[in-house]
DNA sequence: TCATAAACGAGACGGTACGTCTCGTCTTGTG
DNA sequence: CACAAGACGAGACGTACCGTCTCGTTTATGA
């Protein structure tokens, strides 16, 4: 007695359900902890059946992780002009979820259940860690236009040096999740990047005259200009006031 | 006067079934993957009661651990005198065995785990992780006592920052595992290290007059004491010949 | 003024789902046994809402009834003036419809269906045993007015003693289903319903001056004529202190 | 992970837990109804496993069988000599345990699941239909040898005759299953059998002079000596022709 | 040398959750 | 308004493992 046709119709949707079932996994997630948390109790604190669930969501990792992206969309990139300090602010906004006990362990729950249910990597890849990683990208991209950071530099994989330090703490506990160690984070990767080039070119200088008016925005890079004579302030402009 | 004991004599501790059991956990691991092991296949898989699995270890990761401590390669961490080359030589043989899809995937797994079993957690820290650390952290040291490295700097920081870098691409994929990314890491951590200090001070020149026995083991730093002239070489001078 | 109507308007009825519903249920009766057939496949099969199954019968069972109402064999009651011969060749035929396994076990199943769903009890006496068995009842009753069998008897019980040796085999399997079953139900049952009267008396002889015009294309009851001194207890001595 | 070997091993099993799921079936059975009654329920009342049910019974049915099964057993099958009177006391004595609608309904429910769970079908035939049917076999094996029934009978086939029409009642509900019902039938059958054989030769006398003690016990077969002379037509007269 | 207490293999047990199935109701257009 | 389609709340199904708890059966001292 097989019944085919798989896909269900999004436009038929119970929105009351949808929201019912993400806001209980959360509740739940926080009472218990991800890993106590079942589909079952899912639906039975929905008020929802389990079928419910098991047609919108491919898994309890899932559902959880689409609670947390409503819930973590919210770190804004701030974007002063000054990358070592923009960095510093926004690692440290990072920094402080991670360790909110009412998310972070839950993140890392996750991370562990995507190491053997594909859909769970998916999601978080998809929904959770692309899309806010896209933000900071961004952000370096600018940087770099500017010389603050090396031009060759594939931004995408100073993040992952960035954030694998955030996440080695969050998922091993080897130390405290705290603001000194965002910044410490932050200085050590900018600190690397500035004059790294995967070539071993040097860095150039870019003046760009052509800035924008988005540039304009920045604070002046005069203090580039003249910056050789130390190789400190050259080599890490964004450290300047630091 | 029978005084019931909990604790099993580990004396009479049978060797074959704790060999047949680790055996099993880390042939079933390979052949089905962490996540589908369970122990009653490990005690089956073994030819041993569950119970004894249950006397000894604490948990399935724990079994699995014990079976991975003891594969692990023995990665060395090598100290020509090059701390940039040694890490680098060092970080890609560890994403070899990262990227070893005998070794990586149940490591991750074992991550996953260890985010809800404190006890994998605890034996994922205490047996797999801070040993093996202790020795990268003591080249570091070395580096760092010859000036290489900031004086002020936290090691087991830095050891964070590198390794997470490699988790990262470990647990979520964004990225291969190899030896391109290895020296990027390496490179970009050490040059963040170099010159950076959590107080922000700047790194001094260390002529490092005391230099040991152990730095007449190195080869010749000749290289670093007249290397003030380009800032490229005083900032990074574990780039050197690259 | 809106009133909410709970019962369809039979007027409105589609006969083409109607057709196509009954045909699916007989379809997947056939290939997949009554048990395993769902109302949801039968809706699907038919190309119809379940709900227009649900708006026009009951349950699972009155719909397969209506299927299996149609296919039933029509058997006739055959009327030659012999009532043996005529009982021994109806209940061949019953048999013969019993051991069909097109028919047979899905008749089983809507008996055991009708053990905890009243709807399907009703339906399948109303609509399947009752109106058979009338045709049959009609033909004892002519014989009952020959004197072939006892006047006193309560024909409606006899055939639940006929059919009920029937119905045992199609439902426990406790021998096949075939003529020289029949034969032997008919023959015993027959046997002891000529003489039995449930207040224990004899039968008495039955000249049956009524005898119509259907009588004299009976066989000449003569035999029988003479048959009462004294069979009674020689037959049956275990009815003797009776 | 698939984990074989098939067969528990009865003599661990726990008969603290086999009492209380039988009794957990036979008091949910009396307050819900065998339909409304499940596996989970049971187990829940019964305080065990679900396991522990799967493992020792194959379905629902064959714990209810079991139930039911030494409920049932009690009824004994009377030896007077008077077999037409045993017969009567013995299926009053039936139709009244299928009239306890603390059974009868369960008893039809599970004739019901025999239809379509082989499983039901074999445990309600071994358990439950044959043992009894043997005692009854026997009893009728006695009166056969004693003359009282036609040699060639085959009982097995009486019997399905006798409890058909019982059966019958009890899954369909067409009369009362009352005393008079079980006279009826009783009478009928016998009334029927006594002269019947299959092979269409009439019953021999059995003088059996050798009757054994027990045979004495019965009362006089005398009557029987004379019935021949013209019993057959007369007492069937719808035999005529065969 | 043995007795004796342990660890052992085996696996039944009370449980929890899984993911699937079907029920009968409810909802949303379409004709 | 009946209909096709199908989402929904509900809850049982049979399976897989969990971690605990007997069972005899080795086995390895220690009296």
């Amino acid at each position: 007695m097989a019944t085919a046709s798989r896909a269900p119709l999004a436009s038929r949707r119970s929105d009351r359900s949808r929201l019912a079932i993400v806001d209980a996994a959360l509740a739940l997630c926080r009472e218990h902890g991800y890993a106590r948390v079942s589909i079952e109790a899912i639906a039975a604190r929905a008020g929802v059946g389990k079928q419910t669930i098991y047609r919108w969501w491919p898994s309890k990792g899932a559902v959880v992780l689409e609670a947390f992206e409503r819930v973590a969309a919210e770190i804004p990139v701030p974007d002063t002009g000054d990358v070592a300090s923009d960095m510093r602010t926004f690692l440290t906004d990072v920094v402080r979820l991670f360790a909110d006990n009412t998310f972070g362990p839950h993140l890392g729950a996750l991370i562990g259940e995507a190491q053997h249910d594909p859909s769970v990597r998916a999601a978080l890849l998809d929904r959770y860690l692309r899309p806010r990683r896209a933000a900071v990208a961004q952000r370096l991209k600018l940087a770099q236009q500017l010389g603050q950071l090396s031009e060759s530099l594939d931004l995408e994989v100073v993040l992952e040096v960035m954030f694998g330090a955030l996440y080695h703490r969050l998922l091993l506990h080897t130390g405290p999740l705290d603001a000194a160690y965002a910044r410490f984070v932050s200085d050590v990767v900018l600190g690397g990047c500035s004059a790294i080039s995967p070539a071993g070119r040097e860095p150039r200088d870019r003046s760009h005259p052509a800035a924008s008016r988005r540039a304009k925005r920045h604070q002046s890079s005069k203090q580039m200009e003249h910056s050789h004579e130390t190789a400190e302030l050259v080599e890490r402009p964004w450290l300047g006031g630091t």
